[in-house]
DNA sequence: ATGGTAGTATGACTA
């Protein structure tokens, strides 16, 4: 089986490049964040025409995660318990999917931002991971094959970012989101890509401008962090970079993990 | 040089 992750930064300017991958990538699983649509926006055809079936959490025009598969889909639950909300009036976002899928209990998470490291946002976002730590905990416990994927929005090592002199007192890099992040990986989950695609300079995101991708400065922000179960399971992983070449390409690449049987 | 580009409910905001 094969699964994966990926930023599309909108779905329906991304539809005919998201249906092309899937075509050629073979995966059965593929987590999607930044759909920046509703349901009744969401192309759902277009996915079920080639296999797949489809769950999709979006609210508006922000954030959006979907789940698409070809090895069945249930238990689909939007968000976690005890996300917590954003905005006036606060409203818990579209920022996260369960469902399970050919006996894997699959995540697809849109991390927030954070904007800066003194901004209300990455109050928000460090209390959303603090809740989704309570939630991971207790798919370990409970010996759970599950995998959490997705943007994350943080680059845990100095070697996920091109420059950390570029990236000194900006978000994504500061000791509290690594921190975060560092308690998802406490409760007992595991980087099943970063064993495969060690090489440096290695990422899966790059800004659109000041042709970061041609420049390969970019960071590593996009993760599949499996439990125990489900990375014994892990036979290979892979950043496809290609996707991030030409016009219309999202600006993250997808990651993709091989399952053994 | 708070620029650049791409997305959206687009002349305003998010990433």
């Amino acid at each position: 089986m094969r699964i994966a992750t990926w930023n599309v930064n909108s779905i329906r300017s991304r539809i005919d490049r998201v249906e092309a991958w899937l075509e050629r990538s073979d995966v059965d699983v593929l987590a999607i964040q930044e759909t920046k649509a509703t349901d009744a926006q969401f192309p759902f055809d277009r996915l079920q025409a080639l296999g797949y079936e489809v769950a999709h959490h979006g609210l508006n025009h922000w954030n959006g995660v979907a789940i698409v598969s070809r090895v069945g889909i249930s238990d689909v639950t939007p968000s976690f318990p005890d996300a917590p909300a954003w905005g006036d009036p606060p409203v818990v976002e579209a920022r996260a999917l369960t469902a399970t899928c050919g006996g894997v209990k699959v995540t697809s998470v849109y991390v927030p931002n954070g904007r800066q490291i003194k901004d209300p946002h990455m109050v928000y976002k460090l209390e959303w991971l603090a809740q989704l730590r309570r939630q991971a905990q207790l798919s370990v416990d409970a010996g759970e094959t599950a995998a959490i994927m997705g943007d994350w929005n943080i680059a845990p090592q100095d070697e996920d970012v091109w420059s950390m002199e570029y990236y000194l007192d900006k978000s994504h890099v500061s000791p509290g989101e690594r921190a975060a992040f560092q308690g998802i990986l406490d409760a007992g989950f595991v980087d099943v890509v970063r064993p495969h695609t060690s090489e440096p300079g290695t990422f899966t995101y790059w800004d659109y401008t000041r042709l970061a991708f041609q420049k390969r400065r970019g960071m590593r922000i996009d993760f599949i962090l499996g439990t125990p179960a489900f990375a014994a399971r892990v036979a290979g992983a892979a950043i496809d970079r290609e996707e991030r070449k030409g016009k219309g390409a999202s600006d993250h690449a997808p990651v993709v993990v091989q399952l053994e049987d």
